[in-house]
DNA sequence: GAAGCGTGGGG
DNA sequence: TCCCCAAGCTT
């Protein structure tokens, strides 16, 4: 915590003036995605919409366009729809409740979680990739943490968290940081770590990982890539025509496949004349 | 529990 | 170049 004091980076929903909706669009813009590329995307979007009330009277097509390329684009859709479940369940304020978080769309245990620290300073643990690595590291000596958490790893997180609720927030943006900036995946600075001394994967001699293969997800030539091309079309102009996605894949059947899933899944509008658009 | 879901930067 | 990985969530 206190390497955290000195060295913590200086991010604009880390200030004190950060509203809860500020934190929470955030977290959900961080979601898979390097906060390099979310912090342009976070400013304009709390320019153009401050509160909740405010997204929550756009159209979702707005959101899923502001959203831009930070990826996984049904955050955008979700983020929109959890706007409006906190206008109608909660008079407009984020809610600060584990439950009330959880029962946001797009919000799962990380986000709760973070919110209530970030947002509220409750108690919360925070368990992303970041926190699981550095607990590896350090207290288990592993050099990564296994590809899915597991129930002891989220107890060993709980009991690492301190007792008090402003210690636990600190402590929990802290590991976060440590993880981002010192105990990376790749090249870790041990030089610059402050718990070095005490770590048990530097301890041990920094052992190689040696769990089971971490599949790399593939992607050229996968639907999502498609659908990523789809999007990208309907972003830039306002309706587009069936023809004009013939280029997002080579073969027809893979650009109705997964314009029908875009459909389904409420991030395309078709319209009645066969063009298509985000909706409205 | 596994699979699906975007995009871009760095080693 | 290629591969890995990034403040995960949902089904």
């Amino acid at each position: 915590m206190s390497w955290y004091a000195a060295h913590g980076r200086d991010l604009p929903w880390r200030r004190p003036e950060c509203s809860p909706w500020g934190v929470l669009v955030c977290e959900v813009m961080a979601q898979q995605t390097p906060l390099a590329r979310v912090e342009p995307v976070w400013h304009a979007w709390m320019r153009r919409w401050p509160t909740p009330a405010d997204l929550a009277s756009a159209p979702p097509g707005d959101a899923v366009r502001a959203w831009g390329r930070l990826g996984y684009p049904r955050r955008a859709l979700r983020l929109h729809e959890a706007a409006r479940a906190i206008v109608e369940r909660h008079a407009g304020d984020v809610p600060s409740t584990e439950e009330d978080l959880l029962a946001l769309p797009g919000i799962g245990a990380y986000t709760a979680a973070a919110v209530r620290a970030f947002a509220f300073g409750g108690h919360a643990t925070v368990v992303d990739t970041n926190v699981r690595r550095v607990l590896a590291r350090t207290l288990l000596g592993e050099p990564l943490a296994a590809p899915a958490l597991t129930a002891a790893e989220r107890r060993l997180a709980e009991s690492a968290v301190p007792a008090g609720h402003r210690e636990a927030a600190v402590w929990n943006v802290a590991v976060m940081e440590l993880g981002a900036l010192v105990c990376t995946a790749r090249g870790p600075v041990c030089d610059r770590c402050p718990v070095a001394d005490r770590c048990a994967w530097r301890l041990a001699g920094h052992p190689a990982y040696d769990g089971p293969k971490r599949r790399g997800q593939a992607y050229e030539g996968t639907d999502r890539q498609v659908r990523g091309r789809i999007l990208a079309r309907l972003r830039e102009t306002e309706e587009v025509p069936r023809p004009d996605l013939d280029d997002c894949a080579p073969e027809q059947g893979t650009v109705d496949r997964c314009l029908d899933g875009l459909v389904a899944d409420g991030l395309v509008e078709p319209l009645a004349d066969g063009r298509f658009r985000l909706p409205a």
